[in-house]
DNA sequence: GCAAGGATCTAA
DNA sequence: TAGATCCTTGCC
């Protein structure tokens, strides 16, 4: 069966010229967060390109976040972190998952949003072979997965997203009645920070 | 509902 | 160096 393409503006193809550049992300987390929805992410191998719309993100602040990987200062893991914006923290979870946020604000600070799902649009085999699953509405859900149908490891950890390689391109613009913004999911400390934002009718989004 | 899974960090 | 923790997932 085959699944509308909710969030694409028009057809899909890759254009680095309209890829967002480094100043978009010297922002904060929480404005990072809320704009990326409805951009798309679009990473190359080789002959490979695997695109899709991001429907879901968490801000990761650097200041009164207890769950921010950054809360307890600089250390080996979170380096990332505390770079300029516009690059890839890259985690793993649970020893089993890698998890992918884009680093945000000034080097020094420690913000970050994590991508939790996408809605997938270009290179759906590949990302089907990474996965190992058919199923698109569950291609990119929750951000463990989503890293698994991209194919990103600890070794992209650092990554620029403002390459031709590895970019983030506009698309659409959402207005506040399209944006759900509710708590984040899967932490036990500031559980009350309503960081998380997700697009309204997104199927591919991790959790309702 | 809960176990798998392994790196990371802290305390000692 | 032991022990707790963990921005998850998919199975029971």
């Amino acid at each position: 069966m085959l699944l509308k393409c909710n969030n694409l503006k028009e057809p899909f193809k890759p254009d680095f010229r309209n890829h967002l550049t480094e100043d978009f992300f010297i922002q904060p987390a929480e404005i990072v967060a809320k704009e990326l929805l409805g951009t798309i992410l679009i990473k190359k191998e080789e002959s490979d390109t695997i695109a899709g719309v991001i429907v879901e993100t968490e801000a990761y602040l650097h200041q009164n976040d207890m769950s921010s990987h950054s809360y307890v200062g600089l250390t080996n893991r979170n380096k990332a972190m505390f770079e300029r914006g516009g690059i890839l923290y890259v985690y793993r979870s649970y020893g089993i998952h890698h998890c992918i946020n884009i680093v945000t604000e000034d080097k020094g600070i420690g913000s970050a949003v994590l991508i939790r799902a996408i809605e997938p649009i270009f290179g759906i085999d590949i990302m089907m072979r990474h996965r190992g699953i058919s199923d698109r509405a569950k291609l990119c859900k929750g951000p463990g997965n989503l890293s698994k149908a991209f194919n990103f490891t600890i070794e992209d950890n650092f990554t620029k997203i403002t390459t031709p390689y590895l970019f983030i391109q506009k698309n659409a613009d959402y207005s506040n009645n399209q944006i759900f913004q509710t708590k984040r999911i899967g932490i036990s400390k500031s559980v009350e920070l309503e960081l998380r934002f997700y697009l309204k009718n997104s199927i591919f989004i991790s959790r309702k």
